[in-house]
DNA sequence: ACCCAGGGTAACT
DNA sequence: AGTTACCATGGG
């Protein structure tokens, strides 16, 4: 084990990459922001622009670079945002958020949980899948493997206490082991198509659909709307999202979201 | 006791 | 196509 070091990267704040509520399973701690993500167990830290790996292992490189969307071109996304007054606003306030590239599986099921749900909940939700149903690493676990999903029942999920979600859970799970939905599939699809396919899942509207395609596929154009990015929308944009977001609408939902959360009122 | 939480579903107009 | 009760659970 050692550490791994992403140079000069910026922009880039990670405390608010990972608490703006893309992500569930990190917290902070005096050492740094302590996870785990599938079955690799890190601290992260940040050290002016440099982004810290500590703990993980060096053949792990490549995973945590795209983990932590290191080289995409944020500053070359917030040129063509700030043509937009009203978006550059946004990213003048939260532009050092970075849609990270998390596993599918885990994004999906995090995000069934999150429906009519709050972040501390979720978070605790999360962690009991982790350590009922995934591998013991000694003193923490991984993320539970499909495989190990596979078979599980709604009374098998009681112990998590996500409520009327584990019918949810049980129904994702099922869909993925019988292939009528594959991650290679959902990537190759267009946006609305993948969005379909996801939404036969049972507790898969809209919102979680976009969601999981922003956050665990990869697709920077998903736009997902929720009760507050409906309000953000009215006041700040109410012609629609301008045309410099064209392809990374869902890199300026985030920092719409972030902006909005904080800056306007919950009327 | 009551409210809400980054929703979705079923059952209505 | 748009609206509404209900869904389990926990924290304020």
């Amino acid at each position: 084990m050692s550490q791994i070091c992403f140079k000069n990267v910026t922009p880039y704040n990670l405390e608010e990459t990972l608490f703006c509520g893309q992500c569930f399973r990190w917290q902070k701690t005096p050492l740094g922001y302590c996870g785990v993500v599938g079955s690799r167990r890190v601290t992260l830290t940040q050290q002016q622009s440099d982004i810290v790996v500590l703990g993980a292992d060096e053949s792990d490189t490549d995973f945590w670079c795209d983990y932590l969307a290191i080289q995409e071109d944020y500053t070359g996304i917030q040129n063509r945002f700030s043509k937009s007054k009203q978006l550059g606003q946004c990213v003048t306030y939260a532009g050092g958020i970075r849609v990270l590239h998390q596993p599918f599986l885990e994004t999906l099921l995090t995000f069934i949980i999150s429906q009519n749900n709050n972040i501390p909940r979720i978070t605790a939700i999360a962690d009991r899948l982790c350590t009922y149903f995934g591998t013991d690493m000694g003193g923490w676990y991984a993320f539970p493997t499909l495989e190990q999903l596979q078979e599980k029942t709604v009374e098998d999920f009681a112990v998590l206490r996500a409520g009327f979600r584990a019918k949810y859970l049980v129904d994702a799970v099922e869909k993925l082991a019988k292939e009528q939905i594959s991650e290679e599939e959902l990537r190759a699809l267009s946006l609305d198509d993948a969005r379909n396919m996801l939404c036969t899942i049972k507790g898969v509207g809209p919102k979680v659909a976009d969601c999981v395609m922003l956050f665990g596929l990869g697709k920077t154009q998903s736009f997902p709307r929720d009760v507050w990015m409906n309000r953000a929308m009215k006041q700040l944009f109410p012609k629609g999202l301008p045309a410099c977001t064209k392809g990374y609408e869902g890199i300026a939902q985030q920092y719409i979201f972030y902006f909005a959360r904080a800056n306007l009122k919950n009327t």
